[in-house]
This record gives C-alpha cells, structure tokens and sequence, in this order.
DNA sequence: CCCCTTATGCTCAAAAATAGCATAAATATT
DNA sequence: AATATTTATGCTATTTTTGAGCATAAGGGG
C-alpha cells in the first residue's frame, strides 16, 4: 500500500492548485446582497465579468487557509472579515470553458462571511448585488414567484420528457417535484444548491450556454435573460451553498445578529431574516419567539420613523450565547401569501 | 489586483498537496464504531501507527475528490463506500511533529461516510474501533460519564487558573462550561469538536504530547493514559468532526438508516441512535415519533432473540424521503440518568 | 378628529412533546 | 407449574409550543 501511495503522490501533486473564494453576505433592510468584485484572474477575457472575491492560497505566505482569504478579501474589497465559516471544497473541474483546456486542475475552497449593515459601501471595482437577482426562484416574500410557475416549471417538465426510459423520466419527475415543491411536494427554503444544480442540469442556466450545452428551447433562453450574467468559475455555485448555509443555520444559531446594527427594532429584525430566508412571517409570533429565547434586550431607545407607532430599539444579548446552547431565530410560521 | 495575485501564485503553489480522508462510522449494536488502519504514510515512524483511511489526491487520476476518496478507501479496506459527506477542509498544519519541519504543507479534506452493519467485516490491517474509546467523554448512555467529573472537569479547572488576566481566566471559564455543560450549562452533544479542541488546547490529550506541548501535572497524565494511543496527523480532530456532524445530521436528515440492517426493530433502531447521539431516550415516545414521521413501515416478521416479547421488524420506507422533506430522527426527550 | 400606519399585548385553539401507566408475550427462576 | 423478569407496544394525562388572530397603543397626515 505505501508503494501505491508513493506512486500516485508522484506523478499527481504538480498540478495542482488551490483557490480560496468568499461569499460576503449582508443584509440591507428588505434585501440580501452579495459583494461582488470585478476583474478577477489575469486572464484578459474573464477581465471584465463579475465574481467572488477570491484567490489562490500560498501556503507559505498564508498560515492557515481562513487567513489566505481574509488577505485575499482584504485586498480586493478593503473589507476586514469578522464572523467566517467554511461552506465546501469543490474539487470538480470550473464550469467556465476558459478553465477547460488544459492549466491547473483548480480546488477551490468556498467560505461564508457575514457583513454588517452598517460595515456597507461599495468598495471601488466592487458592487453589492441583490441575491435574487442571481436566484429570483429564491424569494417567496410575495408568494410564488413567478418565475416558477411560468418559466422554471414548464422548462424543467420539458426536461423531465428528455428522459431515456421510463424509470429516468419518473426519477427525474421525483426530483423536480421534491426541489421545487412541485407535485403537492412543500417548498423547502434550504435546497437552494439542490435547486441550482438541478437548473444547471436541466440546461436552463445561464452557466450552461457559457459551457456549451445545448439550449434548443426558445423558453430555455427566455430563462437565460431573466438571470442576469453569469459569474465567472464556479461563483454562482458558490452562491447557492452559502445561501443554503445560511438559511439552515439562522434557524439554530443566532448568526443573524452578525448582520444586524447594534440597536434595531423587532421588525427590522424580521425583515432581515424575511430578506434571508425568503419567506414572510407571522409579526406577533416572531416576537414572541425572539423574545422567549432571551436573545434580546430593550435598550429603551425609541426609533420613530417607522411610520406608525414607533418601535423600541432592541440589542442582542451577546452573553446569552454563553449561558446556554442557543437556538437562533427558529421560523415561526410563513405567513399564507394568497398568491399561486 | 491582478498583478498581486499573479505573484501570489508563481511563488505560492509549489508545495501543495491536498490529502483525503474518510471517517467510515458504522454502528455494531451498541457500539459507535471507526475504521482505523495501520501503516498510512511512506515514513517509517508512522508506519505501526493507526489512522484514517487517506491518501494524497491526485488531480489526474482522480475526477473528483470524492471519486480519489473512494478510490484510497477501497485500496485501504476493500469497502466501497456509500453515503459519503464532505466534512471540512483543514489547512493547518498536521500536529503530528513528524510533519512539523519542511515537507510539503498539507491539506487535509475530511469525508464523513456511512457503512452498513452488514458490510462489518475487519479487513485486514484494519479495525473497527469503537467511537468511545477514543473519546470517553462523550458517551453519556449512562450517565454523565466519570472521566469528566473526575478528571476533565479538574484538569479544566487548573487550564483556567493559568490563564493570564483576569478576563482571560474569565473567558477560559465561559469555554469550559459551555462546552462540558459545567458550572450549569447543558451538555450539547453536537460540540464534539470544541471538546476536543479545547481539550487539546488545554494540554489534556494524547497528541498534545507528541507534539512537544508541556505537560506538568500527575492528572494530565492520567487524562493522556485514559485516552488510549493517538491517531497520525489530525485524525483524530477529523473524528471529531464527523462525530459532530453525524449527531447533529442524524436529527434532521434520516441518515440513520444508512447505517442499519434492511429490517430492524424499532428497539434496535433506538439503540443505535442512543450509540450515536451518546444518550438514552425515552422509549415510547421514540417509537410513536418515528411511527409519526412514517420513516418505517412493518414486515410482518417476528423477532424472537429479544429476551422478552418478540419485536416486529420494521425497514425504512425509502420513498418517503421522495415525498417530502423529511426530518430524521428527532431525539425525543432523553432519559433522565440519575447518576451525576 | 378621523383614518392610516406600525407596534405591541394578549387569547384561544390546535398540535407536539413529556412522562408515565398498563398490558402483552416471550424467557428465566424457583 | 407458578412466578419473576424482560422486552414490546398501546394508551393517556399533562405540559409546552405553535398558529392565527383580536384588540389596543401610539405615531403621522388629511
């Protein structure tokens, strides 16, 4: 077995090389944003587009890979991180063509940071973009989007159809109903990555004609448009674990404070985790919620343009998180939107 | 930007490599188990010590991590995984001093992968060795376990006193509790990695030895005696992180049943959560949850090794997980133990 | 002052979790 | 054979948590 070893570490490790991604989250009042950086790789046609910020890491300049990006984010946003989580290593060749031929086999690290609020201004070269934006089949503020129904549903059914046998085209059903809540299936908020790779199979993505798919569908193009330009590597993908990520873990840690100013009322609260999660929740409940858990305290303040009654301001309570293993802000119940 | 980044990686990428390795849990009845295997590395020194299943990746053999992972496991046990889960990617380095002057900096991605009972079978120059043995303080089925009353909790207690300031002793307390459930906090036994982290830090394990940490007190030692023999490079850390991951993952996700025979009772089923979530449960209430969530459905077939009354067998309804996110296995209330 | 808005307190019913009691059906012990 | 012990399983009473909504408070604008 040592021979083996021996062997494979050969003739494998020269190619190889690692990248460090960031996708920095933050929250502004009704919408997530994403920091996105432009011009990065030195590779003049990517120049122009739109990614994560990112870079390789250096094993002997950078002492552990959380520190390789936070220079790397530093450097191409001015942004100091505070609260990093890694997401996922993809190890799968980029999905960009300009990856394709031949150059290093790229392993890519991807992390989730959380930006406050107050922390925001667009660096130069740099643009704080609305999640949906890139993932408008995401926001269920407003009930079903309507992208869903009339795009997404219709082109992943046509996918469905291009099964070969029969046992593909029920499997492949399965699968669409179960990641959009399709086919009496509950929409479940977390799937985000699950979603996205399943679009990105179905050819219905922007990435998919960059690489070269076939797109013989004039819907499928109609859904092109509709979602903007693509980023470079593997960004989007990116994208779509972090969101996952975070969706999953505001529900049992209290990182939406992360993303919040020190005072704010009960419901700029809310909306922030509404803006997260995308779906609305029921007022009175939330409150009563956030409230039991002791995560908060009044600070007596009162912000009055809220225009109506005025709210108080409230902090978090930074020590509750030592006392006792702290939930974080558990979803009370969607509010029914009318819609679809 | 680009010019930095262009330096970055003339000078950064040399001496990369990235390691696989697997955590292979399976449960044997009552015990958690870990496939240790003898002899990974070239070096000699560590060629009598256990480990993970690992090896380099290789960036032209392998298609993909996980496809290189399997590729080494197979070669190693002869196991062809099948649930497998990324864990983590950890870029520091390896504590095992051996790895500690010059050589290629590694790093290291961690895999958690689920191995039926069926498939236990020790091949050769590995072991299946039990979760508990390596990590004494989380077994808590019967109560809260000696070890951390009698030896962690002081030897805890003693890493406070030595803190430098005030608020630093102070700030090194909060740890503790939190993470041990001391001084009134609740044990979470999903931290299995901050346990071991801390643990770690504090002096009080195997590796902290090896790696040349000072140990200057009678009852470290015989926290390090009780420890058993270290793992090489951050196995053990990896351990850690699957136990984690698999404690938490097993409450929402049905995953349990990756690790069962393809009919059980009920009663097994329980005492193999209780082996994986380190507590007892509250029986009936396991059985009506479980029933509720329609995981499992009955075979008709009698058990009658049981001791007592004969139990039906049960298998898990896989297509359940087809109509509906399905939330695995949720601890229902654990048992009071009255030992503690 | 009425009407709009948002904030906040409170209630009532439904659902889920907790903790046992009780009985059934086997094996082990006397 | 009778009795104790063990395990399986059904059922219930109580408490807690959620879901949904009513009602009132407190601001601004006509």
């Amino acid at each position: 077995m040592p021979k083996a070893w021996k062997k494979q570490s050969d003739s494998g490790q020269r190619e190889l090389s690692i990248e460090l991604s960031a996708a920095l989250v933050a929250v502004n009042d009704e919408a997530p944003k994403i920091l996105l950086v432009r011009g990065q790789g030195d590779d003049s046609a990517t120049h122009s587009q739109f990614g994560l910020p990112c870079g390789p890491f250096d094993p002997i300049g950078h002492r552990t890979l959380e520190e390789g990006l936070r220079t790397w984010v530093r450097e191409q946003s001015g942004i100091h991180l505070g609260y990093t989580e890694q997401l996922y290593t993809f190890g799968d060749r980029f999905r960009d063509p300009q990856e394709r031929e031949g150059g290093p086999r790229p392993v890519s690290v991807g992390y989730l940071a959380l930006v406050r609020q107050t922390d925001l201004m667009s660096p130069e070269n740099a643009d704080w973009s609305d999640w949906y934006r890139h993932f408008p089949w995401e926001d269920w503020r407003a009930g079903a989007p309507a992208i869903v129904s009339q795009v997404i549903a219709s082109g992943l059914r046509a996918w469905v159809e291009t099964g070969e046998t029969r046992i593909d085209k029920q499997r492949r059903r399965e699968r669409v109903d179960m990641t959009f809540g399709l086919g009496g299936a509950t929409w479940d908020n977390e799937r985000v990555l699950e979603r996205y790779e399943l679009l990105y199979e179905a050819g219905l993505i922007a990435e998919t004609v960059a690489d070269g798919r076939s797109r013989n569908d004039d819907s499928l193009l109609q859904v092109h448009t509709l979602m903007g330009a693509a980023l470079i590597k593997d960004h989007r993908r990116i994208m779509a674990t972090a969101m996952g990520r975070l969706r999953g873990k505001i529900k049992y840690r209290p990182v939406i404070f992360e993303l919040m100013p020190p005072n704010f009322t009960l419901y700029q609260l809310q909306r922030a985790v509404e803006a997260l999660a995308g779906v609305r929740l029921h007022k009175q409940n939330f409150r009563r919620l956030v409230a039991n858990e002791g995560l908060v305290e009044a600070t007596g303040q009162i912000a009055n343009q809220t225009g109506g009654r005025p709210a108080e301001f409230f902090r978090f309570r930074r020590d509750v998180v030592r006392e006792r293993p702290v939930s974080g802000v558990r979803l009370p119940s969607r509010v029914r939107t009318n819609q679809q």
